[in-house]
DNA sequence: GACGTGCGCAACCCGATAGTTGCACACGCC
DNA sequence: GGCGTGTGCAACTATCGGGTTGCGCACGTC
């Protein structure tokens, strides 16, 4: 099972944190719970624009819809942030063990 | 400041972890050091293709180029990925924290 | 020194996607 | 019940990004 898994559900998360509009975003909603029209207010974008980025983020399970009322806020999950960052470091630790291996291996020669 | 440089030189990185061929390229820089001509008979992609990849990632910092005769090779670097999952776990944990404390103010009252 | 293998452009194609405008609808509130 | 605000859906545009082919070159090896 060497390495197959890792990427799996995680390729569309990245894919959300890959752009810039996104993570301002994901600023705005760290602060607050906040509406596509809210967050409208705040960039220089347009509601639509954030509505759908929104959708890519609710998809990768980084921000959630909260009816209010008659609006809809959005809220952001730590969650799957925390769960990334643990598949991320392994990864990393991983790559190193490697060259730590290789490095020793040539010292011993 | 609020939080403006969380992102900074890391959405880079994401944008490079954002696709699958990627990824598939990492996995097999993890277990060896490749050139792109190596990767190349191990995808489904060109050698050409498999460069301008390599190009991201060396962008990203997630990997580094190393010469051994007249081929380059290329090492996957888990430092970048280590930084890169400490932050996330960071703002992941501070939304939580928000939740948390808005949480506990509403059970208060 | 010639050959072969690997690398690095550059041009081009096409699908995905960030962005826009425009409209329709539905819900709340007065 | 009507008005206003907030959402959702659809069509359209343009840029970006992944992929290809083709070529020229340089370095290593023999």
């Amino acid at each position: 099972m060497t390495t197959g898994s890792t990427a799996a559900g995680v390729v569309p998360v990245f894919n959300a944190l890959g752009d810039d509009t996104r993570w301002t975003i994901l600023q705005h909603l760290g602060e607050a719970d906040l509406s596509a029209s809210a967050l409208a207010e705040r960039l220089p974008v347009t509601r639509q624009a954030i509505a759908k980025h929104l959708a890519v983020l609710a998809d990768a399970g980084l921000v959630e819809p909260v009816r209010v009322g008659r609006e809809v806020r959005y809220r952001a999950l730590g969650a799957r942030l925390t769960e990334t960052a643990r598949a991320l470091e392994a990864v990393g630790a991983a790559w190193d063990r490697r060259l730590d291996a290789l490095k020793r291996l040539v010292e011993e020669a």
